[in-house]
DNA sequence: TGACATATATCGGTTTCCGATATATAATCA
DNA sequence: TGATTATATATCGGAAACCGATATATGTCA
């Protein structure tokens, strides 16, 4: 493909890093707020999120800290790094291009143009 | 992820359909038509199509024949079923559905709004 | 002769993502 | 009290997508 393979699908850490834009954010919640903010149509898996930020954290495009809820497990919180700040805004432009060309190619059948 | 995981990135079988809709092509062409119709942004590899196609040709989404050409090796053209037809209409509504919550999460921060 | 474009094919590997499973805490309910 | 459910994190194994490399075969052009 070329353009940035690991947004085919790596969709999940383009939207999970955007989800840290807002600010810090532990994997329960991030999994609740996708779920909310794509109105139900992302039911992202545990199996799938905590890989995920483990290899962001890797990268250093994350850091993270614990911290104690009033509650039940400890949460383990996130927050973007300037690096995952960056990375970020080059995931969303890779997006665009992405989803802009499968655009052209669903609607400009040979039907309509010769363009 | 529930909305139709091979969407995520089976983008590539759903912009191949695609060009079949078109008319009957043999697999050299498409790749030439995939970056032609997406202004170069698909690079789309011999080493993916063909097994792809052999995949739809499988599930009967598709049908083939052998043609000779003036010059070369024959060409293997490429055929929708009915059943591809149908397939198609409902991975463009799914990747529709994907693309615009994928839109809904990036364009959507807390910091813009609280609906 | 060799390089290149056309054309199809397969194998092995990486990355994504998920299902299943495990662990631990607290609330609710029968 | 015991069972279930929700919260919260974690890992393992597996399926599927896509690609790089490679192989094959034909024809053209220098």
């Amino acid at each position: 493909m070329e353009l940035d393979k690991s947004l085919l699908s790596g969709s999940m850490t383009l939207l999970v890093m955007k989800l840290l834009e807002d600010g810090d954010k532990y994997g329960y919640q991030m999994i609740e707020e996708l779920k909310r903010r794509s109105d139900d149509t992302f039911h992202l898996k545990a199996g799938t999120l905590y890989p995920l930020l483990h290899n962001l954290e890797e990268k250093e495009l994350v850091t993270a800290y614990e911290r104690k809820a009033a509650a039940g497990k400890p949460r383990r919180y996130y927050r973007l790094t300037k690096r995952g700040a960056a990375a970020l805004v080059e995931k969303e432009t890779a997006w665009d291009t992405y989803a802009q060309a499968v655009g052209k190619v669903l609607k400009g059948g040979a039907c309509c143009a010769g363009a």
